[in-house]
DNA sequence: GTAAAATGTGAGCTTCTATTCACATTTTGA
DNA sequence: TCAAAATGTGAATAGAAGCTCACATTTTAC
């Protein structure tokens, strides 16, 4: 026989205890992810996300109290994703040439935008954001790859400004790689050139030519 | 008494033909940016359009055929005035240094985006664009702004790789002023400054130092 | 074995909203 | 003056989608 008290209700729903539900979740979280990019948030429905993971509405909401907590979690693993591919183009750069360090760079950016790029425009360009914490603690994280490639001014130390410029950089990287992904061109050397020509002319002149 | 033929229907809404009904139309495009900017894409309704503009429902499906139309008709005004506020800041230029004329296009570009900011953020970022070719008059027109102040390279003429320029200089300005106002940093000089120092560099780079 | 907890189900309730339509009012033109 | 065209109205319709709940099934723990 079943609970006679109702089981449901708390807001922040049942985390999955046993093997079967925690797949349950899986299944769900997957499901929406394809949805999601696939429809675009306006049109991305809890009911079709249920059919697609092959379970029932009601199992959905045992586990995500609304359709936002659903995307929020959808966009906390997508940036975990993000983070992974553009740290893979990290790691022993000390002695590469600038040109060679801001190619890794943006090979970085460009995976990251690479991973489930619809996806990634949709969470990005349409579903809201209600919680501002963990996407501020990723664009911390994110921003300090740019850093690594930004050389301190000559001079005075001013870490204002250097870290300016790292803002400024990396704003105008995501740009030119936003555009790009845009019109189909993320893997066309010849805008990826340019745009390393554009960083490293910036990084020169910054330490002092 | 009235028509008893539906003089409704037709898909392309009728044109407003006396003063009355083009205020009518002004009204509710007006009302329409207003609700559309506070409420986002999603939870956008022509029911409070309608009650902000001070006019009935069916007054609204008079002239606009679905929603889609009244957002893309905002669309359309409201690219009409960044294009405006661009142009403001060309002129007379051939005299002025590489950093005045850059700055001048800085200013432009941010004009531009504090033309309603949050409208623009909504229009760019939500609204669903379904007829292209408006939009794609729009990002031609405006990348002759920064063609302007792109040098061709030195050596052969290359239209080829001066329009990649034009267009990573343009994504790449575009995203540092849209982190920016996502920020609320528009106004910052230190950010202005270090983006002008960045396209200096780059362009100064470009004409061979 | 069995009771309790965990998990799964889906019909249907509720709310919301785009859009229509039959009709009223105002303006135009002759 | 007056009929036709233009314009304005808002209750009503239709359909969609989020979410609940009473209940069924499976697993766990002893």
């Amino acid at each position: 026989m079943a609970t006679r008290i109702p089981p449901h209700r708390e807001s922040p729903r049942k985390a999955p205890r046993q093997q079967r539900s925690r797949a349950t979740v899986d299944a769900i979280l997957e499901a929406a992810a394809r949805v999601l990019a696939k429809r675009g948030w306006a049109d991305f429905t809890t009911n079709e996300t249920a059919l697609a993971a092959g379970v029932s509405i009601g199992s959905l909401y045992q586990y995500f109290p609304n359709k936002l907590a659903l995307a929020e979690e959808i966009r906390a693993r997508h940036l975990d994703a993000v983070l992974a591919a553009i740290s893979i183009s990290g790691g022993s750069e000390a002695t590469a040439t600038l040109e060679q360090r801001v190619a890794k760079l943006i090979d970085g950016v460009v995976a990251a935008h690479s991973v489930d790029q619809e996806l990634h425009r949709v969470l990005l360009d349409e579903v809201p954001l209600a919680a501002r914490s963990k996407q501020d603690a990723f664009e911390l994280d994110y921003l300090r790859r740019y850093q690594a490639v930004v050389p301190p001014l000559p001079g005075k130390p001013d870490p204002t400004r250097d870290d300016i410029a790292a803002r400024v950089l990396s704003a105008a990287v995501e740009g030119v790689i936003h555009a790009a992904a845009r019109h189909g061109e993320l893997d066309s050397p010849a805008l990826r050139m340019e745009l390393n020509e554009m960083i490293c002319a910036y990084l020169r002149h910054r330490s002092g030519r």
